[in-house]
DNA sequence: ACATAAAATTGACCGCGGTCAATAATGAAT
DNA sequence: ATTCATTATTGACCGCGGTCAATTTTATGT
């Protein structure tokens, strides 16, 4: 079973992603339509799902790119040292995360992996997420009592958390930085404002 | 602006609802057609839409509904004294809300209020989640130096994090139970094993 | 060059959510 | 009863994601 793949597959793949990020770039996730990127990239309809199993399969994969993309940045920064700096680092990824609700519902849908064998792309850059993160608490000035990888997942749930309040009217007025600190400080400076307990 | 409801079309809208529950009942929430609804309504498909904003509306309402029994229960129960105790409440609402994939969506995006005015049925209930969850947090055995309300959507957004971790195949042996436990510990008893501060 | 099997592409077709101009039913006024 | 404005219902139609049997293209062995 030797599944060859020829040159000719790589370079339909290829327009279809060149014309799906145009049409992003054009519009908005939103906007886009397979039966567009077929016309754009000149195929057939049927061409595109033998190249990606669904819709959901090309926004994951080029969400996914974005996303880490916006990692590089993350991990190149100095450690952050407090709450107000791990919002700065985060901001830019978050405000990707929340412009449009179909990226973010994407995103929601496919940061778990699907299954064992196939950990999709944006489930990849969760696992990242984490990791970062992670790097981030061990011996650093946040709480020492936990599993850094636990205090990651629970960044990462309070993230999820502050921007699916501000895609609800009533709250997006107020930014998600100032939704997400409230969180972040009971999460990771438990103690200093514990009272001695009974 | 006297907008006059006809008898009829309280009718009719019971009658969608009742062929759309029965529907869920024989199969599931995933296989809900509006068309297998209208049909059974004996309506045209029109009329549906006349009654729903769209398909997502009366899956808010029904799930909305089913949510709100399970806060009833909840709400009758002792006030939990303990994380386990927590856990045991909550368990019959968690196995709902992953019991199908499509239920869990529906609810992760009408979680939020839509606009002020517009408060949909899911939005009301995790309000009332909110609240239930804040007078336990209230001169509880848990901690005390935060908002309780504050405490209580930490709360959800973990039982979240830890239902969407569970529609991954890769972890879905484990039980929802048991991914929440470690949020819960650290999240509302931070004291516990609390290392002394230099 | 030619034959042949495997892989890639095609496009007509389907399912299903959602729309809307046309039509019918309803309740109130005369 | 008859008219009439308002409200409810209808169903043909559309948009768009996704399928699949038929066809074309490619790579390989002789």
């Amino acid at each position: 079973m030797t599944t060859t793949i020829q040159p000719r597959t790589l370079k339909t793949r290829a327009r279809l992603i060149e014309a799906a990020t145009a049409i992003v770039a054009e519009s908005s996730f939103t906007e886009l339509r397979v039966e567009e990127v077929v016309r754009r990239a000149g195929v057939a309809k049927g061409t595109f799902f033998a190249h990606f199993k669904d819709k959901d399969a090309l926004l994951d994969r080029m969400i996914g790119e974005i996303i880490d993309q916006h990692l590089d940045q993350i991990s190149a920064q100095d450690t952050p040292k407090t709450i107000d700096e791990i919002l700065d680092i985060l901001t830019p990824l978050m405000t990707f995360m929340g412009s449009e609700r179909a990226v973010f519902d994407v995103i929601l849908r496919y940061s778990g992996a699907a299954s064992v064998e196939e950990i999709g792309p944006i489930a990849a850059t969760f696992e990242r997420f984490v990791h970062v993160l992670a790097d981030w608490f061990v011996d650093g000035p946040f709480r020492q009592d936990a599993d850094p990888a636990t205090l990651a997942e629970g960044v990462q749930a309070f993230v999820f958390q502050a921007l699916a309040l501000n895609f609800c009217a009533l709250n997006s007025h107020r930014p998600i930085r100032d939704r997400l600190h409230p969180y972040l400080e009971l999460w990771l400076h438990p103690a200093k404002t514990l009272d001695p307990q009974g």
